[in-house]
DNA sequence: TCTCTACTACTAGTGTTGTAGTAGATGGTA
DNA sequence: TACCATCTACTACAACACTAGTAGTAGAGA
């Protein structure tokens, strides 16, 4: 499965993820952008339709539920954006990251640490 | 300014990034995939027209030039994409970085540096 | 039972992307 | 001069994205 989503289609699996599951109504209300009812059910519809989302009865609504996960999707979409827009150097979208963000230094800390840890099961 | 890009533009704007600047034809056989000469011309069109490339004559072809840098394309993906993919947490999405890809030493030690640096930085 | 309401299913319109063909201009060459 | 190669400009068109409306259904309340 190699799932990549529209700007739109984000949105949606965005609240989905942090839900867990939500019905249409629930996407809806927490969409910053004010879209008609039917055009959320309409992207659900896409989204299961593409297989990246399943659904269960409710009632009488239906309750969504992702089928991929957001790690998935981000470790895919990270793929591209090194390869495409970082020359495929990690290293220079570290550098992006840690120079436009404006990172705490504890921020910064913590990865190092990640990094060290990481080298440390490396090694052994 | 705020550009972002199609897959396709990526690819040309990747190219055009490499080179510095570039004429369709040399656009075109340095692209993976096999476009014909006017598929490529019609993408340098649309993104000039997007004002994200500019071109100057040069006999009788047209010399493309990006107007946009990629770093600005680069951190402009890479805000979105934490936000969207990685709940605003730059940590998460280093994490996915360092796991995912089959990352050596030499690079995890090389980011890992960065890191230092800027703290030092930080700190003084 | 009748009506209201909250749903889903279906349909549609407009815009964008991706690909490429045809026409027309221009310069080099036989 | 006549032809060929190389360009750009314009046009086309299918696929998809985005938005939303209309129709139909089924539970809830009078």
């Amino acid at each position: 499965m190699k799932p990549t989503f529209t700007d739109r289609e984000l949105d949606v699996m965005g609240e989905l993820w942090t839900l867990g599951s939500a019905t249409v109504a629930e996407v809806q209300e927490r969409l910053p952008a004010k879209l008609a009812y039917t055009t959320v059910l309409t992207v659900l519809r896409t989204l299961e339709q593409k297989g990246y989302v399943g659904h269960a009865e409710e009632g009488r609504a239906h309750r969504y539920k992702p089928l991929v996960k957001r790690e998935a999707a981000g470790a895919r979409a990270l793929r591209r954006m090194v390869d495409k827009l970082f020359q495929g150097s990690p290293e220079l979208l570290l550098t992006q990251l840690v120079s436009e963000r404006g990172l705490s230094a504890a921020e910064l800390r913590r990865l190092r640490r990640l990094l060290d840890e990481r080298l440390r099961g490396r090694k052994s």
